[in-house]
This record gives structure tokens, sequence and C-alpha cells, in this order.
DNA sequence: TATGAATGAGGTTTCATTCAT
DNA sequence: GATGAATGAAACCTCATTCAT
């Protein structure tokens, strides 16, 4: 399996079936947050997207379809959030930075799906199961160019070995935003937990905090380069 | 909801009742990481129980509560993996090594019980979750008290603030192991990746890394010491 | 597969099983003949066994188990009428007359059920199916042995290698009662089909015809053996 | 009804319903004996026909219009398989002879059909089912005619009252070369088959065998006249 | 205290047919 | 004449829970 291409539909048109099956994304996302896969029945999901559930069944062929749609829909908008920065020229430890903010913040939007993937791509099919982690895992290939790249200018003091693991602890330090809401929320602020998490990764990776935020007992001191997102 | 003594039986004997629902744990952690919650039947609980599904209920009232001693046993028992590190007398950097250590081979041996609650809890009754969710932030309470005396003592360089947040990372960084193991186990031997998380960790609290692989059993090494890893 | 105790079920009392399917196979060739096997429904044999659609489930484990069990049924019964003539001491010829005429008298009082087999056994699964067959095959067999003896005593003229085939056109022009009603009835009485399948039978292994039912251009001619079926 | 003119059509151009309804049959006999009736649907017959589900309904309107149209073809083709038969001029018995070689043969290539009218006609509508049942009666009748013919000459020793019965026979010892196969061909060659059910049937006509395959305890005798068939 | 047969609401999926284009 | 997307009743089957024994 590598895309939705891949399922099988009744439908000829295209255009229609990208459309309907939009359409049905959008529905069942509301629906797998709101009570989970296995609450929500084909039924509702038909409902809410506006069409019977014999027409929900010309563009699927199983309710696992319609979570292999979603969980390739939720990481197809992820990606889509990261997407800004592969055209971004700057420095390593400031592309990192903006990186991780961006991460965090595409999951703070996303709270909900994040939570939804690390909670039901367990009942995909074993062939989905193995499209959606590897797209996963292409997100964190992302992150682990960047700590190469900088590890080849001299920027970040990593060993080579350790960088695809560094890499997954920035999504994971990211995504827990989502997945430990429930402890995290009431105490910190998605500002405060973004300059954490940067502060603890680019430490590790020999970068000094950047000036700004400055936490106790740290010495604010100005990064080495100083670029801000295009959002500020 | 505190502890399973809160879920009602219609059997007396308390004894007896603790012990048929060790056995209805036993069963159903097994075929809950086989199949997951909904895809289990109380049928194969009892079947797998060794007794009827009349008795079963004479034990529960529903199959969420089974999922919810579930729950509890899976924490209980990391709990007790760390339960030793309470005992133990150390400087809080090494005892905070020692604990990291300790918490990512309980991970290890329990990897798929870690998943479970990772995937599972969230069909918990809302008074259940919110036990589970309790006891979770126990786990995290115990690294925090410790991130707090190692401040107070002047080891660690960390924000008040952030203890709770760093406490969280702690947990996540070593749970991590078990909701990654896909992306991580092809790559990693569980030796390196407790060396590499604790000097992620360790070196955002200024202490900077131990010479060598900390394995359990061994003597903490008193005071922050100065070497670099093998690695760099 | 060799009878239904191949056919799972939930249930444990071997005798409440036995009953239950009684039940239900009652209730179902009644359905499968008035509607045939595809256009009865589930509900409709549940309800008609007098039980809900769960309770029939705990009995068997699909549609076409029940199907299996009503063939299974019919083939029995089919046995059970040709059973007194196992017993029976006579001539060959004398022996095979009135096993012809005993097998009509069955097929005549199963018409339907027989008709059920020709229709509906190709919806049995591939294992039911070969059962059924082979014991249908039984039913033949015990014709070929009526052959043999009597070729064995001289009494018949057919060649060995013909018995099976000769086997098989007996049973089928007995059959033909049932799957061939639309035509036959309207212009034979059973006794008329009785006598003219039996001399033409009778006839082809040198037998000649038995005297009391005279045939146009046929001279009446006392048999070799003169044993009357128990029924006269 | 009597034959697919009475099948209503939204389409005018006769020949293009015909060329259409061929397409439809030619499809749907290969879809009906692999899958049965029932499990076949009208979606495949479409697209085996190679037209689309809206045509397909242009040119019948139900289902069981697709189902009558096989049924009225296999017993077409089937008639015409015997027609060369008609125009023979023989003395009776070498014409049955004939006649009855013919027919195994024809069921013999048409093996799947016979079954499938035996299995499935019973889905007819009881209008459709009426005129598959007097289609069928036809090529009884055309043996009758034969039996008569050869009793008129006084070649066949038969009772007028037994002619149509024995033509049923006749015919249903040649289907079961179909509807038995299972039993059948893993003995007989259809040699043997015709041979032996020829010898069967004019030995109660009071027809001596053929030469050319002598039976055990049966003299080899020229019968009373020669024709071979066409085919030889 | 233990059993397990019974229940039936509700799950997923199918498919003959229609009708706007 | 041809198309094929849309429909929804109805099919088969599951399973948490109860309750008489």
């Amino acid at each position: 399996m590598s895309g939705p291409k891949d399922i099988p539909t009744f439908v000829k048109d295209e255009r229609l079936v990208e459309m309907r099956r939009e359409q049905i994304v959008r529905a069942a996302v509301r629906l797998f947050i709101e009570k989970g896969f296995h609450r929500t029945t084909t039924r509702e999901i038909a409902q809410a997207s506006r069409f019977s559930i014999g027409t929900l069944y010309e563009y699927i062929s199983s309710k696992e379809d319609v979570l292999y749609l979603v969980c390739y829909d939720i990481n197809a908008r992820m990606r889509e959030g990261l997407e800004p920065l592969e055209a971004l020229e700057a420095p390593p430890d400031a592309l990192l930075r903006l990186a991780i903010e961006r991460l965090i913040r595409v999951v703070d939007a996303m709270d909900d799906e994040v939570l939804l993937i690390y909670q039901e791509s367990k009942s995909l099919l074993p062939e989905a199961l193995k499209d959606v982690l590897r797209r996963e895992a292409e997100i964190v290939a992302f992150f682990a160019r960047l700590l190469r790249a900088g590890r080849a200018q001299g920027v970040f003091r990593i060993a080579e070995e350790d960088i695809d693991l560094m890499a997954e602890n920035i999504v994971v330090l990211a995504e827990m935003w989502a997945f430990r809401r429930w402890a995290l929320r009431k105490q910190y602020s998605i500002e405060r937990f973004i300059a954490t998490q940067t502060r603890l990764l680019l430490g590790e990776l020999g970068v000094p905090a950047e000036s700004g935020r400055p936490a106790e007992g740290r010495p604010a001191a100005a990064g080495p380069s100083d670029v801000r997102s295009a959002e500020d």
C-alpha cells in the first residue's frame, strides 16, 4: 500500500473519488476523535459525510480503509505544516530551532489528530499500518537531515550514530504536547513548552540557549545565529 | 475511583476476589496485548481465566472494569519495578542516572504493557481513566522529587517551574522505547538507548556525561564527573 | 467433516445441542423447501426454531452449517427408510424389487427434501459437500451390494464393471420421481411408476417381469422368486 | 411467457436487443456456472457483458430475466444439438440408438449448463419457470415421438401408456451424466456410459443389444438394424 | 459461589435497482 | 442509447450482559 490510490473503489471518476473521500475523512476524523475508531459506526460515518451507507461503500471497501484514509490525511497535513521549512535557508541551529517550534505548533493545532494516531493506528490492517509508520518515519527523517547537515558544518556536536535516535527524540518531545496534554496543559503554556523542549534538545547538541527566554540558573546569551520564523 | 476496591463484586470473600481478579488480569493483559481491548471478548477473558462467563461477572460488572484492572496492574508493576530506587541513598545525579536506567529497563520488560496503556486507556470509563492518569502521574512525580532534591542541593541547574515538564520528559523519553520500538529497535540496543537518553537529560540539567555505560546495580558514581562519553 | 459433531458450538451440553439442532433442522427444512436456501434468512430460521438469532448462533457458526445439518438429516432419514431392507432375507431379485419399491416410496414421502438436495447442495462449503456426496454414495453402494450378491448367485446377468453405473441408475430412476414430478405426476400414479421402473431395471438384469402387473405387449410371467414387500 | 420476446426492454431496435442479450447470456452463463445465480451480482453480469449496469437494465428488467434468458438459451442449444436427428431416416431402433448417443454427447458438451438448469431454474419467476419446463418437455416429447413411431412399426415392445415415462427415463439417464458426474466420471468413460445406457433402454424396449461392445453374460449379437451416427 | 444458555440490539457489508446526465 | 453514482433495505453475524439453576 502506498497511498489512498491503492484503496479500491467502484467509482470511476477520480475527481469525485477524491472529493468524496475528503468528505469521508473530514467526517471520520471528527468522529474517531470524539468516540474512537471502534465506537464509531460506519453508518455514523456515512451520515456525517452526508451520504448513504451504500455510497460510503462505493468509495472504500472496509471500515479499516476509512481509518487508513484518516491516518494518511493526518500525516499529510502534519507534513504540510512542516513544508515551509524545507525551503528555508539558515544556519543549522537556527533552522532546527525553527523546525522544533514549528513542529510543536503543528502538534498543538492537530493535537486530537496526533493522539488519534497514537491510539488507533494499531487497528490498521498490516499493510496500511506499515505505510503509515513509513510516512511517520519521514517526519523523523526530516529532522535527521537537519541534524546531519548541522553536524557536517560542525555546528552540532553529535555522533553520527546518535542522529536517528535524536531525531526520534525531537518528534516525541514535540508530540507529547498532544499525548500528555492532560498533564502538561494545566501547568505550561505552549510558549514555555516550546522554549524548554528547544533548550533541552539544542543543549544536547552543544548549542547554547538563545536569548529572549532566560531560564533560571542559565545565563541568557545570544544564540550563535539569529533567524526568526516566518510567522513572527 | 481509587483502586480495584471500588469495583463492585457480588462475592464477599475478599481473598477470593483478589485471587480471581489476579487470574482475570493475567488472562486479560495477554489477550488485550494480542488483540486489543475491543477485539477481545468477555468470553475469551473468562475462558483464559479458567472460569465461566457467569463467574467473570461475579467479580466485575463490565468489560471496562477488566480494562481498569489491567491498567491498574500494569501501573502497579511498573512502580514496583522502580521501588528499589526509593530506598537508595546516593547523590542526586547518580540517583537520577540510576532511575532513568531502571525506568527504561522496566519499560523494556513491559513494553507490550506500556503500549497497551497508550493505546487502550482511552476506553476506560471517565472515573477510571482519571485514576489511571493520576497513578501514571505518580511515576512522573517520583522523578520530579528527584529533580527537586538535586536542585535543592545545587546539583541540577533547572528552574523550579521546569521541573514538572522535565520529569514528564524523562518518563516519555523512557517510554518511547515501547511505543516507538518499531523505529528504535532495528537500530539501537537498549544499552545505547539508555546511555543516550541519560546523557540528553542530564546534559540539560547541567550534569556532564558519565564515562562508560551505566549498568543496573552499578554503584552510583559520587558527584558529577567530567568525562565525555566514548561516542563523542 | 463427518457428521454434525464437527460443527462447532458454544454450548457444552451435548443433549441440548442435539435437541436444538433438531429444532433448527425441522424449521430450516421447511423454509428451504418453501423459499430456497438463499432466500431464507437466518432470522427466519431462528424464529421458526422458536428462539432468538443469538441462540441460533450458539449452535451453528454460519448459515451454511444449517444447510449441512439439513442435508445430513435428509440423507439420514432416507437411509432410515431403507434400513428395514438390510435385515431382509430373500432371493436377490426379490430383494432388489423390494428395494426399488421402497426407495421410490421413500422418495415419494420425501420428495421436497430430495429436490432440495438436488438444488441446494451446491451451496454447501466444500468440506460439507464432500461429506454429503459421500453419504449419498452410500445409498448407491447399498444397491451395488445387492447387485453384486445377485450376480454372484448367477441371478443377475450383469458385468462387474457395470454394477456401479447400474446402481446409480437405480437411484436416479427413483429420485426422478421427486425432481421430475412436474412432468410425471400428472400422468402417472406412484404404483405404475414403481412397476415400470422396476421392470426396466430388472429387465436389464435379465430378470423377467413379475406377474401381477401385466403390461401391454409383454406376457405376464411368474418371476423366478416371489416375495412380497412388508407393506403389501 | 413464451420466449425472450416477452421480456420488456427500453430499446426499440430489435437487432440491438438480440445482440446485447446474446452478450448478456454469454457472460451470465459463465458466471452462473462459476458462482451460482444468487452469488452472481448484476454488476458482474454487466461488467462481463462489457457494458454498464445502466445499459444492462435497458435490456432486461430484473436479474431473474437474465436467468430466464440463460435457461432459454441452454435449452435452445441443447435442442440445436439434437436437431440433426430430426431429418434422419432410419429404422426406429437405429434412430433411437443414435438419439440417445447424441443426447448424451450434448449433455457431455454442456454438462455445466445442464447442471445449472437443475440447480437454478427454481429461482425463475413462476411464468418463466413454466416456460422453461415446457421447453424441457419438448426434448422429452421428441423421444416420445421416436418411441411411438417404433411402437407403431412393431419394433418397440412398449405399452402406449408407458411411452411418456420411458421418454422421461431416456432424458434423465442421459442428463445424469451431468448431474451425477462426481460419481460417474471417476469410473466410466463416456463411451461406456453411452453403451450401457443404450443397452438398458433398448433392452426394455425388446431390442437386443448391438454388436461391438459385448457385455459379460450377454452374447454379442448384431442389432436388427445397422445405421451409424453421422459423426462416425 | 459457580455455571452457561439465552438474549437481541446493533455491528459491518452487500447489491438490485433507479434516474439524472 | 449509454452511463454509472446513488440509494437503503436487508443480509449475516457478534457479543456484553443476565438470570435461572
